[in-house]
DNA sequence: CTGTTAGCGCGTTCAT
DNA sequence: ATGAACGCGCTAACAG
């Protein structure tokens, strides 16, 4: 392992000189640079991260926290992240949470240890008075999830229009028994959504019915599940709104397989527009959130903060959501609403 | 930030007793010790990753290399491998080459650099000659993907037989047309189950059909391209080997779209027994890999090299691959073959 | 333009 | 059982 001290001593220089080269520094004269380069060349000479992490107070790493990786939502976050991370010269580590708070205070340590230079939470399992203390040590940034009360930078999407425009849909196709599905009591994305659905719901003067609501589905398994569930209720739904493509496939997935029809029977609206709405039978309407965009802010902000080491600034970017019609909602002997 | 320093001076001790606390160390009395961590508390100390990196000459970092993320197939392997390293005190760091030589050598960099401990391959895009050279710095185990070449350790899939009882399947239904989709000509996993593909052929007294080859299938769009080219040809196939079940989605999509029936019109084997194979109608036959087994054992074994300093031993752990089969290659109105 | 020097925060001989 | 002192490899004053 050679060393800044090696490539001194082979070319006569001090450390000092070998530095500014490696550093692209000014006052060094060409005929030197030439020389240095070509030493570290010689001696296969890299710089040793530790050692500039140490002496610079950075790291040049990112954490990214997600409660689990195979939801293709966060794989497509993650992908996008990782993508932007290595634009700014930034690594990323993966920190999966599973829902569970005590990991994810156990991640936060990455940021008081100074392991990373800055976290980019794509998910909140604690209170914000929680995390809040970890902001003396690096910028935490929001980015999909979010908490009004935190005082930091959050990038997030329009969830309550998200929610209005897929309700409103439905609807518009007739629909007056509308069932509610979402991922989890503690998420303000699946309760801002909640608030759309119940703000469509107001609009065509229609009440919100908890016998229809769902808020434990998150995987395929629960879309069949409460697909059984809401089949056994005294006043069946005519429709479903669901938190997630997954939840929506599953829930198709059983209703085929119990001999009822899509969207005849039962009409069925996703979120999140996955590759899969466009492979079940029939192809899945659901609300396109646009992730890569958000991604690249999150990132884009993070570097910010740690380059002016303000942490605590409450700034909020919102982007839109897109509902994108497909035939989970529309049969051909229904009326249509939207191109 | 309080250093070990404040912590010493808190408690009028030395930074080296301090040190041992912090590192378990025998040899100090438990009246300091408890004082020690207390001072700790109070100031909220916590050890400097970077310094302790520097010191230690250890980062408690993997690098994981696959081509891309949103391939549900790795971000399972993600997914497993994340929840190993942690079980091992070891952060991850996900690294996207994105099918390119020259990304996968840049990342290449980390190792050279002490940014991680260690790398796992799960795809490789160089020759193993590029990538021998960086053992030097730290160990690389193959997981997944590998290469005869490679001195390294290798946790693996039975690929050979994974392309032999897929082909077989279809073989025992009656086929003798099969066409054959993979993902790359540079991949020694496609390379393999082509080998079992042809080898299923052979017990057959059947020859391999190049013009039934596609090697380039990778995405669900791949898969409905391929489907129109088989269609498109003179004497068309009636059954289909695919390398992952987004290529088998692809096919059957397209093919319901243009009027055709599977497994009635051509039988679909897909690979990897990803959750759309039992969301698709029909759903998809095809061969499960073990992904957390691998994922561990390759996390177990470049922990121990990390330990023990010797990366160029050539060992090899291979899995099992097992066959499912679904509903796209066994009709009601075909003989079945296998639970 | 170049070199000398002093740490960044920690762990670890080697004494005592 | 405890501490003094050195150095991991690098960069940033400060001199010159």
């Amino acid at each position: 392992m050679a060393t800044i001290e090696d490539v001194a001593k082979l070319t006569g220089l001090s450390r000092t000189t070998i530095s500014r080269v490696i550093n692209n520094h000014p006052y060094v004269s060409e005929e030197k640079r030439k020389l240095v380069l070509e030493a570290m060349e010689k001696l296969g000479y890299v710089p040793n991260s530790s050692a500039r992490s140490l002496r610079n107070q950075k790291t040049s790493i990112l954490a990214l926290f997600i409660p689990r990786i195979t939801n293709p939502f966060f794989s497509e976050l993650v992908e996008a992240t990782e993508i932007a991370a290595a634009e700014h010269g930034y690594q990323l580590i993966i920190c999966q949470t599973r829902y569970s708070p005590e990991k994810e205070l156990n991640y936060m340590n990455l940021l008081k240890t100074k392991q990373v230079d800055g976290v980019i939470l794509a998910s909140i399992q604690n209170e914000w008075k929680q995390l809040k203390p970890f902001l003396q040590y690096g910028p935490i940034v929001l980015c999909n999830e979010f908490d009004d009360c935190a005082n930091v930078p959050t990038v997030r999407l329009d969830q309550v229009y998200g929610g209005y425009i897929a309700t409103k849909h439905l609807l518009e196709q007739g629909h007056t028994k509308i069932a509610y599905c979402s991922g989890g009591y503690r998420s303000n994305v699946a309760k801002s959504r909640e608030i759309g659905f119940k703000k469509a719901l107001a609009e065509y003067k229609l009440t919100f019915d908890e016998r229809y609501a769902f808020r434990d589905a998150f995987h395929i398994a629960d879309g069949k599940r409460v697909f059984r569930q809401m089949m056994a209720l005294s006043n069946r739904p005519t429709a479903v709104f669901t938190g997630s493509d997954e939840v929506a496939a599953g829930i198709i997935s059983e209703a085929l397989a119990c001999g009822y029809r899509i969207p005849k029977d039962l009409a069925v609206v996703g979120f999140d527009n996955q590759a899969i709405t466009e492979l079940t039978n029939p192809t899945i309407t659901t609300v396109h959130q646009p992730v890569k965009q958000m991604a690249q802010k999150a990132v884009d902000i993070i570097v910010e903060k740690i380059q002016t080491k303000k942490y605590d600034t409450q700034e909020i970017y919102e982007f839109p959501l897109q509902l994108v019609v497909r035939a989970s909602t529309v049969g051909s002997e229904l009326h249509q609403s939207e191109a």
